[in-house]
DNA sequence: GTGGTCTAGACCACG
DNA sequence: GTGGTCTAGACCACC
């Protein structure tokens, strides 16, 4: 399904949380469909139970998905909101790393422009 | 001086640093000028001054400072490579963040070739 | 007849309870009247047999309903004691949230008297 | 500071957080201050310090906490915007509940209006 | 000392 | 079987 990398500063729960969000918001994982069980992935990654479960909490808490006790655990149905919230983020860490370099003096009014047209 | 804020996940360690390497950067504070001592620093800003040490630390390895014993630290007289390096480095970052926006289904076309005519 | 949500935190049980629970107390099933059988109703919802039987006897512990061995199950003939309970159980719901709501600094007087014209 | 209850339904880290959080809202830990450290409060309450930690994970998530690692959890600076978020949620729930009673024939108009004045 | 992460177990409610 | 909660430990970065 993915990997994660054990000699990687990034706690595992962010690393697998991070990939699965990557996975339903492309649409590789489909909307209501199930996710792996935390026993499961848990084994198929070789780690604990509790981390991944600590990073579904995280999925779980920003709407990614939804869990069902005795049934297992879905993608949202509303994967466009979720979408929208995550464009926000990236345009604003795009606008923020533009205004370090306007203040190492370089010139980033194209680039601004360009994060208009798309906001 | 600057400020820091504890309110905020980052290290004070990478604040402080932070902080010193814009002023030098942007020539606030100028080449080959003495920076504060770590015991005044640390009173200065009321933290541990072991904190200060990892940040001049830090300074220091990316060649942003140098020290003369029974001198004191002072700041780099070649800014320009310094900058050039940051600048790189924002500019990486704004490449990744665009790259995660493309994955998203955003055409961010427009930024990269902004960034082309930077880089 | 009615529908049950699995993207829901609240137990498929406690919908399928609640569910006919209105459908009684609003009169939309009358007073003894024959309910679905469990095999009827389980394979109607698509859910387990052993989840509308937990339902059916959360309903029969709350008076909502009653069963006859060998007839089946039926809307209790008495529906307006239930309702009182009911009303009872929501107004108290309501004061509570206007304690917590009294607690954050709000004046919740209006609220209050208004419950006592309905209790 | 406050008590856990064992024999109660709700988890004990829902207990806890919401318990830190009344303090916190209702003025009786002021902003800014500091709360007491993973380990002390586990050890108070006699219960596991992951347990703790995970009330605290909760308020933070909220916006209700901040935390500063090697120094520890202090209680948001601004309560006010967070005050004004669970002011809306108990109004929401007092409506949902006063819905309920209308389906049960009684007559909320009393109280919607009240509530119309607070909202 | 602090918070953050992780492991290896256990028990419960739900279906 | 599933997710949710909890315990009893360990190790790390930070200050």
């Amino acid at each position: 399904m993915f990997a994660i990398s054990l000699n990687n500063h990034s706690p595992i729960h962010e690393q697998v949380a991070g990939s699965i969000e990557k996975l339903i918001l492309t649409g590789v994982i489909e909307p209501d469909s199930p996710l792996p069980s935390v026993r499961e992935l848990a084994s198929e990654l070789a780690v604990n139970p509790n981390t991944i479960q600590k990073a579904y909490f995280k999925l779980e808490s920003e709407g990614i998905t939804y869990s069902v006790a005795g049934k297992g655990r879905f993608a949202t149905s509303d994967v466009n909101s979720v979408k929208k919230v995550k464009i926000k983020h990236h345009i604003d860490n795009i606008s923020y790393e533009a205004n370090l370099l306007s203040e190492l003096g370089i010139d980033v009014n194209g680039i601004l422009t360009e994060l208009e047209k798309i906001r």
